[in-house]
DNA sequence: AATACTTTGTGAATACATTCACAAAGTATA
DNA sequence: TATACTTTGTGAATGTATTCACAAAGTATT
């Protein structure tokens, strides 16, 4: 298995694959890439690709035995072992987080969830209790390596930095912004609002009314 | 100005060119390739080939005029017009979808929420009651062209449906899954928990405790 | 006015990602 | 066992995106 030179797309595709035949265990025993294709809207010689960077695991004329290939990946990603992750911020975004149902899929669990506001300090959210943000040390003895961030822009970049000082080291960011963080730690930025902004780019313009009966005329 | 072959990447990255020129309005006039990639952190470089795509815009020796490049950026993403959309599915994710103050920069406005537990209809979040999911008709009549998918996964290719028959060109869709419809309409997934997936891969291995005593030894 | 400096803009070169063409290795059938 | 069929796997070719090298055009300074 020669884990070097994986293309990032193809680490961007994996999640997909996995969350695909996860659901497919039910159906059948292997899979083809022209089926997990169907499903994920993939090209299939795309799929086949990116599974041959990790060495071949398919046999050929049938396809690929679903469970292995979902060990397989999660090796990969380094998902066959469960994470704890905290929560930072508990305003909507925040609590929707807390509540998302798809992260235990993926062996992810929120242990703890932070807010600096006292007003949300003390309540509990899906069985977590908010914690000041003050508190916000040593998670490297809890063994959590991953904290996401849900505040507003202003406060991010200093919660980063709490974060990174208490043994984060994957951070899932949903504030838009950058953060200033050591090499070793890696971020992964969700920005709801540019994903938004580029839909208009690619949507087809308004026909004017005016030129359309022109044409029937 | 030539719109014609333009990256995809460029397009992914002119809105958060745009949320940062928003920012830097009060700090000066201009604004050069260096100091915005000091805010996006992406190589100056880069920036300067993505704007020269449309026709060089900035002045040599000076830089880009903010207001003059944050109107250009908009036409091109077609936000110089505000944009109306309707929420569908008004469960955890939804309700912080509705209350994302991020929107109102990029002229994005949500008009109407759906769902379709008949506990969530008639309720009022952020000055949007929650409709019937069922009315999700003529949609094109009231100039909403953008619809947000925010439902289970179950539910979320029907949703898409109806969004369709109703006018819809535009999806930003937060389920888990691939969405079918006509190529005209352009469909934008965000997956909180694949994009999480993915981090884990990217983060340093434990050091073994073990390991490093021997190598001291 | 001449020189030094700053910054944009662009064709060429490089790096990265996808698709093609086809060989390899299996299953199913006669 | 031979033949037809299916599906994986891979080097080469193509396509897309980023980076390089440097020219062009401005400002600031002497």
């Amino acid at each position: 298995m020669r884990y070097h030179r994986i293309p990032a797309e193809t680490v961007r595709r994996l999640p997909v694959y996995l969350n695909a035949l996860l659901l497919s265990l039910q159906q059948g025993k292997s899979i083809s890439s022209s089926e997990l294709s169907a499903i994920v809207g993939i090209n299939p010689l795309q799929i086949r690709k990116d599974f041959s960077y990790f060495g071949g695991f398919g046999t050929r004329g049938v396809g690929y035995n679903i469970e292995k290939l979902i060990k397989k990946i999660k090796k990969i990603l380094k998902l066959d072992s469960h994470h704890q992750a905290v929560l930072v911020g508990a305003g909507n975004l925040g609590s929707a987080v807390l509540a998302y149902p798809g992260f235990a899929a993926y062996g992810f669990q929120i242990a703890a969830a932070y807010d600096s506001d006292p007003a949300k300090i003390g309540k509990t959210i899906n069985n977590i209790t908010i914690e000041d943000a003050e508190n916000i040390i040593n998670l490297k003895k809890k063994n959590i390596k991953i904290g996401i961030i849900a505040v507003p822009r202003q406060q991010s970049q200093a919660i980063a930095q709490s974060l990174v000082n208490a043994g984060v080291t994957g951070i899932l960011n949903f504030s838009p912004c950058r953060l200033a963080v050591p090499k070793r730690v890696k971020v992964i930025t969700i920005n709801i609002a540019t994903d938004l902004a580029r839909l208009p780019f690619y949507m087809p313009a308004d026909k004017k009314i005016g030129f359309a009966l022109n044409k029937r005329a």
